[in-house]
DNA sequence: AGCACGCCGACT
DNA sequence: GTCGGCGTGCTC
């Protein structure tokens, strides 16, 4: 009796393929196997097992096994079909994004360990003239062992060198030597916990509670992470694996090295930058169980734990936890349903959480547990509102603020002022003819880049040399319009010509290196103004900063995008959270045109679970997330009629029943590189039947043959919905 | 996604 | 006469 296995590859296809399995091979879920596909060789991953023969046509064999274990354990294959299913993606796709990428291309599942070579055959076989082959077969036979390829490079002799030896047959791959563990650090005493600390350090259920979801709110300052050690340190088992997610951004040596200090070798990382080897090196410790505590950016959570017992999700508000491309999963969401899965605890902190965690501690779905003091000495920072309609301006500062700044230099402390857009000025026009530079792909203004006098688009790469003279009508009165980071730097270092003037954004740190050697001189804690985007805003502790200033708070107030006043309020709390977190108190000024608006005054308040609850009112009033599901189906096309044909045509496949359905619509920025893009948004009382719904459709979508050029996706739990 | 097949335009 | 453009269809 043969026995055939349903199978999924790495292709966008919204189906499995089956095999027969030869009598030789014993094969069981998540295993990996080589198959003729078409014409082709792939590697796959088994699914299922048992699957019945088709009378209609025989099936191909599968060709061997890559190995004889399943590379992806029971659990995270569990959670990968959940995702699969929920974020309306293939499940090939889902399942191959959970292997490192040498696994993917199937090579084999293992360390290449590190050559070592000792010295054979006689000195003089190596021609005189070949001087540095000699030397390094006299160093090698010097050695006591056979040496690794790295030390050999170490000491400064070439790959080349090495390898004609070895062709000459004068050096010879030695004994393996063990890949040398790095020692144990001598691990710290974990640091001493405050009183409040320590009272939602208690409030934490123990993982005797089996799965629950506890929300920690913490006001910036309040010391989480001492928590979350505390809480590692206590309830982690010797043999249990963690999980500790954090925000692209927050994932710095920093970071990890205080982790270490208390963890020692336990903690491992997984964060974008590593390299391929190091990727499978770490993916390998998880799947073969390992006790790690796994600090990591959105994709750890997809790592094939085997044993994993407690988890963390640091900042859980932060949008970087959402893929925004793709298989557009929730790094958040994912680890919730994996708590579930391991019937475990997992805590979600945050000082500013989304909407969709405070309603879930409200509806009891989350435990709440609240550290509301600042830890040390530091207090919360007083907010204030600057009504600046009528007020002259430089730089985008008003005259109070500037002179906020200078008191508070004076008084020897260090300011941030806080700007969210990059570059001199978002627009340049003229002021006598009215032009504008508009990028000729997309459907936005260019941005004025004095330093490097480029004009940028920032939806797509053109870019186009600066210039005086309006393109149109050649008039000189071509002026910038509105602020960015670097204006904002230019007036400053104007008015304060003797203070350093240090910028923060995506084009200061990738021309002079990384982030952390600006950050250095502001923790010497001389005065200085920091000037930066949302980089600035989250997890930086600088001790001497004791005034923020927001140079204009209005952007989200008036959105489309149903999130930005949710998002407006987050940064603007996470940035003053860094005003005052030493022993001086802080102070933030909000320049505003709109003073009166209720969420600000809100804000001014300093509270921020009563604005939550302000913005959840308003979200049940509207029927948005997160009282009904939402998702969203994009198309992008050459022309922007068909993009809307198709939505249109979805529209019509969708059963109306059950489900809202906006649109379809022009997205807000309608033109992007070229492409036309528009939008359908649809809303369900219950995820279920938004999953049903979905399935559906875009299987039949997949099915028909939608017109050249036009691509389409699914979001679901959109975060950008414009 | 790959990859092959197939049908039209412009090249040595 | 063939090389190659990318539209179309298929992969157990």
């Amino acid at each position: 009796m043969t026995s055939n296995v349903r199978i999924a590859l790495n292709r966008p296809l919204r189906r499995l393929f089956d095999y027969q399995v030869p009598d030789d091979l014993q094969l069981a879920p998540g295993q990996r196997v080589r198959i003729p596909f078409g014409r082709q060789s792939a590697v796959g991953l088994v699914v299922e097992t048992g699957t019945p023969t088709p009378d209609n046509f025989t099936l191909k064999n599968v060709n061997e096994a890559l190995e004889a274990w399943p590379v992806l354990p029971e659990e995270t294959l569990q959670l990968l079909r959940w995702a699969a299913r929920y974020y309306q993606h293939p499940l090939g796709e889902c399942l191959f994004m959970a292997l490192p990428p040498a696994l993917r291309r199937g090579r084999a599942a293992e360390l290449k360990t590190e050559p070592s070579w000792q010295v054979a055959g006689e000195l003089d076989a190596i021609p005189a003239r070949a001087r540095r082959q000699r030397e390094l077969w006299q160093w090698l036979s010097a050695q006591a062992s056979a040496q690794p390829t790295k030390s050999i490079l170490d000491r400064g002799f070439s790959r080349a060198q090495l390898n004609a030896l070895r062709d000459a047959g004068l050096v010879t791959q030695g004994d393996q030597s063990p890949v040398s563990e790095s020692p144990q650090p001598e691990l710290a005493p974990l640091p001493p916990l405050t009183a409040h600390q320590q009272e939602a350090f208690q409030a934490l259920p123990p993982p005797e509670s089996g799965f629950t979801t506890t929300l920690l709110f913490g006001i910036t300052g309040s010391g989480k992470t001492e928590v979350y050690l505390h809480y590692l340190e206590k309830h982690l088992a010797d043999e249990g694996q963690a999980l500790v997610l954090v925000p692209e951004i927050n994932l710095t040596p920093q970071t990890v090295a205080r982790f270490r200090r208390y963890f020692g070798n336990r903690i491992a990382v997984w964060h974008s930058a590593l390299n391929d080897s190091e990727r499978l090196e770490t993916w390998l410790r998880i799947r073969n169980g390992e006790p790690v505590i796994l600090i990591g950016t959105r994709s750890a959570a997809l790592l094939p734990f085997t044993r994993l017992s407690t988890l963390v999700v640091d900042e859980e508000h932060d949008s970087s936890y959402k893929q925004g491309e793709g298989f557009r999963y929730s790094g958040r969401d994912l680890a919730i349903y994996r708590a579930q899965l391991n019937q475990c605890p997992i805590i979600l902190g945050s000082a500013t959480p989304s909407l969709e965690s405070v309603h879930n501690a409200q509806t009891g779905r989350y435990g709440l547990v609240k550290l509301e003091q600042r830890a040390g000495q530091a207090k919360p920072p007083a907010i204030q509102l600057m009504d600046v309609r009528s007020r002259p301006l430089e730089g985008g500062l008003s005259r109070p603020a500037l002179m906020a700044i200078r008191q508070c230099l004076d008084a020897g402390q260090q300011a941030l002022v806080f700007v969210n857009r990059r570059g001199y000025a978002p627009v340049m026009m003229c002021f006598d003819c009215g032009h504008t530079m508009e990028c000729p792909r997309c459907d936005t203004r260019l941005t004025y880049h004095r330093r490097d006098r480029a004009m940028r688009c920032h939806h797509c790469d053109y870019q186009t040399a600066a210039t005086d003279h309006c393109p149109s009508c050649q008039s000189e009165a071509f002026k910038p319009i509105g602020q960015g980071t670097e204006r904002t730097e230019d007036v400053l270092s104007e008015q304060f010509p003797n203070t350093p003037v240090i910028r923060v954004d995506r084009d200061s740190t990738q021309r002079k290196g990384s982030i952390q050697g600006l950050l250095e001189r502001v923790n010497s804690g001389a005065p200085c103004i920091l000037v930066g985007t949302q980089m600035l805003a989250k997890g930086h502790d600088f001790a001497n900063v004791t005034l923020v200033i927001v140079v204009n708070a209005d952007g989200g107030l008036f959105s489309v995008d149903f999130r930005a006043p949710e998002q407006l309020i987050q940064t603007l709390i996470q940035v003053s959270g860094r005003a005052g977190r030493g022993k001086l108190a802080g102070r933030v000024i909000v320049q505003t045109c709109h003073s009166d608006h209720p969420l600000l005054n809100a804000l001014c308040k300093g509270q921020y679970l009563p604005i939550a609850g302000q913005m959840l009112a308003e979200r049940e009033a509207s029927h948005l997330p997160p009282f009904q599901a939402m998702a969203i189906l994009r198309a992008e096309a050459g022309t922007m009629e068909a993009s809307l044909r198709f939505l249109e045509h979805a529209r019509n496949m969708a059963p109306a029943a059950q489900l809202d359905i906006w649109g379809p619509l022009p997205a807000v920025i309608a033109r992007r590189a070229d492409r036309h893009r528009a939008q359908l948004v649809l809303l369900s009382p219950t995820r279920a039947q938004l999953a049903r719904t979905l399935s559906q459709l875009t299987l039949t979508l997949d099915q028909q043959r939608q017109p050249p050029g036009l691509r389409w996706q699914v979001d679901v739990d959109p975060l950008e919905t414009g």
